[in-house]
DNA sequence: AATGAATGAGAGTTCATTCAT
DNA sequence: TATGAATGAACTCTCATTCAT
């Protein structure tokens, strides 16, 4: 997902885990202190090289930023994916997906907390991740339709009502909360709301 | 909402009308600059004062930031509240609820810009603005369940699972593509789904 | 010649104050560090000002450049034209003319020591300041062949002779030696030589 | 005239080479950037050699600078030398030898661009290169001087007046112009110019 | 009540130089 | 002999804030 070359040239070894390091400082200081609190000197600094360094590995601030966001939606989606593969019935594919949505959300707050700043970041960024998440939903969803296992409808608009979930149950029990997971209690809540939402028939389960 | 006194002192007719002025300012420059490339200068341009003037009525930047989100706040509240008041079902006062929701978004995209930017800006506010809005809906949504409405569960989490839906759904057809209002097909897909989420008896209609 | 606006609005007292001295501060140490190594730093303290105050003045260091060289060519021609216009003969209004220049590179070795630099900072700065500089001169010499002051020929190839004569002595006896005029020998020979350069009839005296 | 050696120990031929490399890529980007925009990584770029390699060769940015101007006084000496050799008055020797000039102007417009800059990168070398330059000159002058073949008078004066005059005139019509060459009817009144400036007697030719 | 000139801390970025390989 | 990753000092420039008027 991330780049591994540099003005042209392949990076080296030790040139690769300079970036990776920088890669991961970027995550955690954009996620404690924000785009604009972050200064270069903080990022190096919490990478542990030099100031200038962080110039061999990329064009700017906000070159490190895309490629964050970039690298986030990769890892997001491929956890989600992943987590619902064996599902059987959409349903239970969709809280399978929720569930690695929040477990990821818990290990990486740094996807909200970056997402949310992009706005006036790096609008375009914004975006793509919103789009790229939504692709592949939509595909499912529409399928799902034909199959009859969830309501008939436009597939679009119900994958963004579901991200919508998603995002501010997150936000709400995850993020604020500082928790691992969701209460058990509010998870079974969700999967009621979800389920009626996609109008699964059967249980879902 | 806003402040009509400035240490201590009530404000002359003069004073609140360049406090307002400001207010008004802020609002369109943080929505079309953001907060951090939004500078006191391009503020106090905006709004007909001089650099100083500002200084006079906030604290600093960061005030000004916060009485705009608790000024916005409100407003969208009273405009949902309102626009709901004379529904008969719950069904019904949640999809005028949404209507009026997007409405305001597309007149104030300031709502959805600034908030997004406090997660950093001024957390606290992020909160409270939240909190206020599920507050009443929380409410509402119980006393429905207790009426036998809408389906029973935790008011709670069906109220931040609604907002989840409007966030990003205004996100995405008022906001992102400069619309007016919902196109009319998708917002007869997001009243279905609504209806089914919160599990509405009869049509809701 | 230097403006007396910033941004639209007309300079206050104050404000054109400081502006002034940040010019000559600039004239100082752009003449005695360079450039580059003229730091906006080593320049605002120079004048007396904070660093911040120099963006409400210049919009930057190669305006503030840009603005000396043109400041400095307005007054070196000047400085010549003045003192040759009280000339009988044109061998006459040469040697004044020559002498001014001389004068002005002693009161000011800025002039040398700035345009030099102008090649790589704002070469079309040092096009325009000899451009100018040759305009005047190429009428005036073109006048005296007409009236057969001097020998007949193409004006402009003898200005920019004289001027490479005026510049080289300038830098040798001037600027080099730290003297405040050309010693006197110096002054007559060279003064034959143009006389003779310029094909002057009769003594030139 | 470049060292052939490195810490005491002589060049190889490999070394040599890349020696000259660095000097040749110092000449052309030198000569396009200027001594200040010029970083090391650039010109070790257009040598083809790798970043630490200069400081096999170099002790650092300015002593390959002023090696270069070394070089370049050098050859544009030998370019004129050799140029006016064969003449037999005095008159002739001067055309020819600015004419040589003008050439390795045209093909060395890094000469004035280098010089130029080393008012403030290398005061030495600029003096250096003016007075090795002058040297010989006056030598020359002086002995026409003996024989009646110019005007009595200072021969040093002269030199410098006639520096002045090919630096001016090369500036204006050869490297502004981008020229190969002064137009044929500059050339013929620049040869006027000098002849009348050193009072030579006879044509000249 | 209103102004805008002044400030300096701190931002992002560049680059000559070093040194382990 | 050659390399290029790493460095940190120094640069230009921005801006929230103060204060004399």
């Amino acid at each position: 997902m991330t780049d591994t070359s540099v003005s042209g040239r392949p990076l080296s070894t030790r040139g690769a885990l300079t970036r990776r390091r920088l890669l991961e400082a970027a995550e955690s200081v954009f996620a404690e202190l924000g785009y604009h609190n972050a200064s270069i000197v903080k990022l190096t600094e919490a990478a542990g090289v030099g100031q200038g360094t962080f110039y061999l590995y990329f064009q700017g601030k906000r070159q490190i930023f895309d490629e964050l966001v970039l690298d986030l939606n990769h890892r997001v989606r491929r956890a989600m994916t992943e987590a619902s593969s064996g599902a059987e019935t959409r349903a239970e594919r969709e809280l399978l997906g929720f569930a690695a949505f929040f477990r990821f959300t818990a290990e990486h707050p740094a996807l909200y907390r970056i997402i949310r700043q992009a706005e006036f970041v790096s609008p375009e960024m914004l975006h793509r991740h919103y789009d790229k998440l939504t692709e592949g939903y939509v595909a499912g969803l529409g399928e799902a339709m034909e199959k009859g296992e969830i309501a008939e409808g436009d597939p679009e608009v119900l994958a963004w009502a579901l991200m919508g979930i998603g995002e501010l149950v997150g936000m709400r029990w995850i993020l604020w909360a500082g928790a691992d997971e969701l209460p058990p209690g509010v998870f079974d809540q969700l999967a009621t709301i979800i389920q009626r939402a996609i109008g699964a028939s059967g249980d879902g389960r």
